[in-house]
DNA sequence: TTTTCACTTTAGAATAATTATAAACTAGAA
DNA sequence: TTCTAGTTTATAATTATTCTAAAGTGAAAA
């Protein structure tokens, strides 16, 4: 993803390309495999990366805005901390709790052949499954 | 389950039978379905049910020691509240976010018909898989 | 039975993650 | 250029949870 598509995808979001949500959104869209991450493991990574650090505030801000705009998705993981996943299309996911990471499972390498039906007047919004790994 | 399965079962895990594990074990274990709480919800409830409130740290103390001991599951539910279970099968569940409630099912009324190999050395601990209900 | 003491409870302090506040700053329309 | 709504920022506040250390207690041993 080019500079000139995250502006794009910041202005059709209408969110304005600050100096601060360009390079967030470089940092986070700019790379071919997704990238999970917490609030507090992307400021580390930014700290890094950057020269003039960005507010915790503004990456907390950032993120969510990036998530109301879909173009992050946020992942329910065992812990306190809150874990965001730059892809945003239906999938599933491993966990290494070793490491405490995040692994993509693409959308069709997992069948359900039978699931119950939804309660009560309800319907199933999506499906998520998590596979915790061991060694 | 009866008060004299209570003590053993707090016996057999090398937990005293203390006042305040024994209100908790009663309210959490003596009933026929499963309750899913939070340490927030179970102490509400403990206000209302109880005559002396047993201290938040106590609650905290007691949940941990009961989920180390097998007695209660953690269940992973989107938000930054922490959700036990006292159903400590393998199963699923909905999750009805209108409510913010969480519904069992039984392992056996799900089953995956494909599912990816676990990477580079690892295996599989368990699946879970989370149905999102909407109305 | 009493004594003893490791285990437990408790109030309150501490920590960690996140959200709120409100003043200073800025993108971009006019 | 000017203007202003939207944004950033430091810091305070909030929320969930854990820690601390003093007081209390279950139950083994005397
Ligand atoms: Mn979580
Ligand atoms: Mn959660
Ligand atoms: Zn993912
Ligand atoms: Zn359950």
């Amino acid at each position: 993803m080019k500079k000139i598509d995250i502006l794009k995808k910041l202005r059709s979001s209408r969110l304005r390309p600050t100096k601060q949500r360009v390079e967030i959104a470089k940092f986070l869209f700019e790379r071919e495999k997704t990238f999970h991450f917490t609030v507090e493991s992307l400021n580390k990574l930014l700290i890094k990366k950057l020269a003039s650090k960005i507010a915790l505030a503004t990456i907390y801000n950032t993120v969510h805005a990036f998530k109301t705009a879909g173009h992050l998705s946020e992942v329910e993981v065992r812990g306190n901390k809150t874990y965001f996943d730059t892809n945003v299309s239906n999938h599933h996911h491993f966990y290494d709790s070793e490491n405490a990471e995040l692994i993509d499972i693409d959308a069709n390498d997992i069948v359900i052949q039978k699931i119950p039906k939804a309660p009560n007047g309800k319907k199933i919004k999506n499906v998520e499954v998590f596979i915790n790994l061991k060694n």
